[in-house]
DNA sequence: TTTTCTGCAAATCCTTTGCATATCC
DNA sequence: GGATATGCAAAGGATTTGCAGAAAA
């Protein structure tokens, strides 16, 4: 378990500060708020949906800010970007491995986590040729919600 | 094993042709084609792809005909949008469950199975809840070209 | 003060849509 | 002949880029 208190998010904001610090990118607010509202986000957002929270705070900011620090963090690694079907970028806040599952009606993303699913057994044709960085399961399928409406 | 030969590729288009049929779908040569060239790749193409490729026997064909003919080929379930990254589209053939590897550079994609990941074993939260129709593996790394040349 | 970022506007890329004509069933 | 698809042109959504002024280091 973190050592922090979930209520201070003192730690999240710590390491924003340093990875930028580490890797010399611009401390700004808009990048704060950005980072926090990414980091206190479940669902996933695209850039247009962080837009809409940060104008609360920064009603002069520009979506092109917006694309442009998302873009930033992902490259940092402060984000990942979600695995998607063509629509717009969405981002996930949550570094450690982890899997997906997505609803093909509203397409709500629901995180999980399983121990069986964290070292999964690649093929050697797979493993011996690429360097993998990253494995995932995907599950697609319909959401409680979008499931009843059918 | 399928029980037609590879060359003829007799039983591809004869499953296209009964889908279209079943589903009120019509057969233009431009379909066939496109049905031709998609089963016939290996690199999970795009529309652009696709239209470069088509435009060989089909010169005057214009793109919105190959976006609209993959977009319904994907709702008849003739072929399968790939998991990506916001870019383009692409779009698989194969439709016997498979997993993917990716190359964060080159965005090449490797189909691959491997038994062990037919029936993974996901979180009872997720199994309960949703109605699941897809599970897929989605490795991500650097293939063996890019990884040389990094 | 030098570098980097932001906001604005314009451009670009990918995709969809409306409509008249041509093609399929 | 009636329904559906195609090609063309124009529109649309998502994202990127160039640039001048503003803010960070």
């Amino acid at each position: 378990m973190e050592n922090y208190s979930k209520t201070s998010r003192k730690a999240p904001l710590d390491l924003f500060r340093e990875t930028c610090r580490r890797q010399g990118v611009s401390i700004t607010p808009q990048r704060v708020e950005i980072y926090r509202l990414l980091t206190a986000s479940k669902d996933h957002p695209d850039t247009e949906g962080i837009y809409d929270r940060v104008k609360v705070s920064f009603p002069d900011i520009s979506i092109d800010t917006v694309y442009r620090t998302l873009s930033t963090f992902a490259q940092m690694g402060l984000v990942n970007e979600v695995e998607g079907y063509g629509q717009a970028k969405r981002y996930d806040p949550v570094l450690k491995p982890h899997h997906h599952f997505r609803c093909r009606k509203c397409e709500k993303i629901i995180d999980f986590e399983e121990d069986g699913l964290n070292n999964l057994k690649l093929p050697k044709a797979i493993r011996g040729k690429y360097s993998i960085s990253s494995v995932k399961v995907v599950v697609e399928g319909l959401c409680d919600v979008c499931r009843r409406k059918k």
